[in-house]
DNA sequence: ATTTGTTTGAAACGGACGTTTCAAACTGCG
DNA sequence: CGCAGTTTGAAACGTCCGTTTCAAACAAAT
């Protein structure tokens, strides 16, 4: 306890994030992250307890990261903007929290690999994922939805509208296997994240007001 | 060559489209297949020649029933009718077809699962899948938006529309792990199917109506 | 400098997997 | 019945995985 192990350990977990991004927790083997990091097959065992253990620990590393960006994204938010315009605030924030590559290879950021692993292969930790990610962003959706729709916000056309607004956030995401597969190819998001979200927002208003006279 | 070898392949075929559909390729062990099938381990590679090869058997097999559904779907749908109309039919049997429920327990259709698996962890064979299952049906919706838009298909607002559409088809299969732990889960489609697709048919047209004068 | 506690490294362990082996059982045919 | 070819079954092989072991290297304190 009197010296700074924390250079491994830090090398360690960064090894980590990227690995488990790129290839989701079974596939990815702690060899290849010690590998990666530069330590020995043992030092996991000895600076975390196991590969579980070293996935919780990924999770929540990347977890208050999440958190400082989604209070800043509420921060942003005016509550006093009518409900139309906070749509197209939520939209755009969250397109570009999701799409937009700091990294300079393009790739998407790593939380959100981790995340989409984990929704195509559930494991005991999703319920952490959504409780701390997912829900929060959903209901400020509903309510924005249900005000645009003059409905309470329990109505379950609400639900489907944020469900349909929701998909079309993460779908570029989890169909790019298939899209990048297909003759005509989307153009990936990333570049051309005003013309996407653009294209959210009338959409969706489109579709919320198709919905309005029931 | 002189007997009926056709009970433990189909067996055992079988097996592996239950246990592929569940858990995907790699999770799937031969020796669950077998055991399942009642048959012994080496059955695998006398029959097939190897578990890669058994599941490329396993696409096949499936293939040719999707194939049957998607030619009679396409008889169905009628050139003459206005576009509107033509959506509205094309989304109704997509959603007829991926989340109607022949099987007794509710559980998609194994097809739609094992494709679903490969979106999620693409193999070399999900350019099979796509070519085949996938392209055809989205050029055909790509028609159909380009015909209410009243612009060219390739046009890049089809493709938007199209892909928003696909989207949200397929989201309450991709997203079910996520909708299933939020405090208000989506009731399954399954049990909705009128009620979902009347939802989509409205957003949709009003999403794509809302592109029209851009 | 010696001691004490911490961190590393090479090697091995135990288990699960796909696959192989090969003898036994079975089938159809003369 | 007896033989040839086909299919099965039990056991083992080789590989890769996460984990454990334990001695060596190291850092800090007396």
């Amino acid at each position: 306890m009197y010296n700074n192990d924390a250079n491994t350990k830090n090398t360690l977990l960064a090894a980590a994030v990227r690995v488990f991004a790129t290839k989701g927790y079974t596939a990815a083997t702690v060899r290849e992250i010690c590998s990666l990091a530069g330590a020995n097959v043992a030092a996991v065992n000895y600076h975390f307890g196991g590969k579980e253990a070293l996935y919780r620990s990924v999770l929540e590393h990347i977890f208050i990261r999440v958190q400082a960006e989604q209070n800043r994204a509420g921060q942003k938010l005016d509550a006093n903007a009518p409900a139309e315009k906070r749509l197209e605030t939520y939209i755009r924030q969250k397109v570009e929290d999701i799409y937009q590559t700091d990294n300079d290879d393009g790739s998407i950021a790593s939380h959100w690999a981790i995340f989409l692993m984990e929704v195509a292969n559930p494991s005991n930790n999703l319920d952490f994922l959504v409780e701390n990610y997912v829900q929060a962003p959903a209901d400020e959706l509903r309510a924005i939805v249900a005000e645009i729709l003059e409905v309470p916000a329990t109505d379950p056309v609400v639900l489907d509208c944020a469900l349909s607004i929701w998909g079309q956030l993460l779908d570029p995401l989890v169909m790019m296997p298939l899209t990048d597969r297909m003759t005509h190819p989307r153009p990936r998001v990333q570049d051309n994240l005003k013309q996407f979200t653009e294209h959210m927002v009338r959409f969706s208003l489109g579709g919320i007001k198709a919905m309005k006279n029931g």
